[in-house]
Order: structure tokens, then sequence, then C-alpha cells
DNA sequence: GGCCGCATCCCCCGTGCGGGGGATGCCAAA
DNA sequence: TTTGGCATCCCCCGCACGGGGGATGCGGCC
């Protein structure tokens, strides 16, 4: 096998630390390699002793982990981290995962899914407890308003208005006249009752017609 | 235990279903009922059997993969969904996983690793590949790009510039002058480089700076 | 043949907005 | 104390855009 999994404990209960150790240790792969009992001295350790992945509570003194997570992450972006939390998933994992955390699980979590979300981060996986993907998948779709009967052109138009080009250099890229082109976004304003371009480019991307990547 | 998991196998090619069918029956707690072998018979199939679960190919003839799924989470939302699919993951997972599919695999998964996501997914856990889960995180934090430095003020009013608001609306919403929301929006413009509300609202959005869901 | 959706083109008007030039008062840092 | 950032307010200009009214030709559908 590989060399094993180096692991950094970060829990303000000795308990919860003692006994994640005790359950990892079982595990002939992964190493304990340290222990720390709130953020700020988590993130000295981490430094220090430069683990493969840090296991950290949400909830701390001195320095929470979110806190802990984001400046580690800064520090160095190499170390996985593996968030620990209560029962509740609160919207701090918005930023969490925004930030790139790798894993956020509970803790009444399976000792042996706790073992395979640590497999999978250190592999370069995500891993995230179903009730956080739950929460994430139900922002990804805020409003999914029914969709607006467009024209296969005014559709691609649509696409255009996104892009800082005024209607006239619509109309010259697309070798039509810009009155060709007001009158479609005439169209599509109405269709999708905007009062203007700014505001249908952002319904269309709420409605997912548009993504925020491909504008032209 | 309890009773086995029921599993309907959809997928055009014979061989795809024999070999799943083959895989699955290796496990004494996993029942294949049937299989179909495209989306419209799997429709009709999975109506009939009332499976706990169904396997699904994303791309097939007649009715595809999405087309299925949509139908049949409308007709009947307690059977689960596992969408399968090559090696790539397009972007139909959103409106996927916005419909409630539990469960998103690629074909060349590991054969445990496939069992365990069925019961992860009967269980009524989520189980997304970590190719899928990367796209959907991506889609949560786009581009952090380098902040732009923007008053506090200035972020408020840039929050505006992305409702339907004129500037002359936005001004008497906040009680002061039409020209003193001019004066921060040319500021606001010229320190983010963008040539209009729209694309500064577009930008914004890009940099994280603004949300699509929370515009006034 | 008639109807209709679609894409194309045309005109006019009012106004929202971008870009240029200012000014004032406040507060904190130098 | 002076400087500089910040928020507030003012004026002018020109253009992009929204909203209203059209027209023409093409293709499919009944």
């Amino acid at each position: 096998m590989n060399d094993p999994i180096r692991i950094l404990i970060v829990d303000d209960h000795a308990v919860v630390r003692k006994g994640l150790a005790m359950v990892l240790r079982l595990e002939p792969d992964l190493e304990i390699v340290g222990e720390a009992e709130n953020g700020r001295i988590g993130l000295e350790a981490a430094k220090n002793l430069n683990p493969d992945i840090v296991l950290v509570d949400l909830v701390m003194p001195e320095m929470d982990g979110q806190e802990m997570a984001l400046a580690l992450r800064k520090a160095n972006p190499k170390i996985k981290i593996m968030m620990l939390t209560g029962t509740e998933v609160d919207d701090r994992v918005f930023d969490l995962v925004a930030a790139g955390i790798e894993g956020y699980v509970l803790k009444n979590i399976e000792p042996g899914e706790l073992v395979r979300a640590i497999h999978a981060v250190t592999h370069g996986e995500a891993y995230l407890h179903p009730d956080v993907m739950k929460k994430i998948v139900g922002r990804i779709k805020p409003h999914q308003t029914s969709a607006v009967a467009l024209t296969p052109r005014e559709m691609e138009i649509l696409e255009w208005m996104a892009s800082p080009n005024t209607y006239k250099q619509i109309a010259s890229r697309l070798n039509v006249s810009e009155e060709t082109i007001r009158s479609h976004a005439k169209n599509i304003l109405e269709k999708m009752k905007q009062p203007n371009r700014a505001q249908a480019v952002l319904s269309a991307m709420r409605m997912g017609l548009i993504k925020l990547d491909e504008v032209k």
C-alpha cells in the first residue's frame, strides 16, 4: 500500500478527539499525527505537521472551524479539510463549500462511513453529507419558473443581449439590420415580461436559459 | 434483514443491462425485477412493477433518460432514480438534481461502489458522482476572481443596480438624490471596468459579490 | 388557397443611462 | 493641520434603449 494518511484532529472536546482517534487508529492506513483543542492551535499545528487532512469541529472557542478552515485554505491549500459538526446543517456550509472545503460530515456519522469519507477526500474527491447536499441542491434551483417559449432565433439574440455589445454591434455581428435585433429584443422582453435588457438577462439566468460563464 | 431492494434497469444496450444484472444479482439483498430498452418502455414498466429504484441510462433512443426521469418523478415520486451515464458530465445534471434525482453515477463506477450507491439512494440519501459534485459545487462559486474594492455604500448600490428599478427609483427608496446614485454608479462602473449597468451586475455575479436569488 | 408563426426591415418618440465636468461636508489617518 | 477617502449633490451632452406603430417574404398547416 501507499504511505498512511496523516490526520490532524481539531476539536475542543477531549472526548471527541479521543473517540475519533480511537476509531481511526483501527484503520491501518490512517495515522493520527496530532490533536488540537481550538482553531488557533489547530492552525499552528497544521502548519508544523503538514498533515494530509484535518478533521475540524465547526463550533469551537477562540477560533471556530470556519475561521480556521478559511485561514488554513489560504495558508496551505493542499491540506484537505473535513468539517465535523452536530446534527444541524446551518447556512455556513455555503461559504465553506464555496471556499473549497472538501468534506462536510455530521458527527452522528457511522465510523466506517467516516473512514470512507476520509479516503474519498484525500483522493481528491468531495464528500458532503446527504443533508448538506440536499441543502446545496435546494439552492441550485431557487426558482425553476415555467419556461418561456422563445424561438431559436430569439434564444440566440437573448444570449447576445447578455453581452456588452449594443444592438447595433450585435446586428453587425449577425449581418442583419439593427432594427431586426431591436425587433427581436422587443418580442423577447414582452414574452419574458421584463422591463429592460438587463432584467431579461437576469431572469433568463434564473430560468437556466443562459449560463453565467458562456457569455459572448 | 429487510425485504430485498427491487430494481428496474433501463438501458438501450442489452450487454449493459445483462452486465448490470449479473453484477447486482451477486448481492443477496438486491433483486432485478425488470429490464427495459428505452425510456418509454421503462416508464411503463416502472408504473407496473413499482420498483424501489430505477437505474436509467441517460442516452437512449425513443425517450432518453432525462425525459423518462422527469416523467417518472412526476408519476411516482417514491421510486428512486439513479442516472447512469458515460464518462462525461454534461449540463443536464443541473436539471436532474434540481428535479430531485437521487443518484448520478458514471458507467466506469466500480461494482462495489455501485452497490453502495444503490443502498445509499434507497435509504433516502443522495449519491452523486464526485465529478458531478465538483460541477455543482463549482456552480455555487463560479469564479472567485479578485475582489474589487468597493465601499460599503457602493456595494449596497450595486445590489440595487441588479434590480429593475431606475436610478431615480433607487434614489427615492434610499432617500437620497438621483444624482447621488448616478455618482455612485459611475464610480462602480469605473472600478469594475464595466461598460454599463447590466455588465456590471453580471460581472459582480461572477465574482460572487451578488447572489442570483437575493435581488431586491 | 388562406392563415399564421417567424425572421427581417422601417420610423418616431421619450427617457434611462454613461461620461465629462464640477462642489460640499465629514471623518480619520498622516 | 492638512490630506484624502467617502458620501452627498449639481449640470450637460449624446446615445442606447423601450414602446408604439407598421411592412414584407417565407414556410408550414389545415
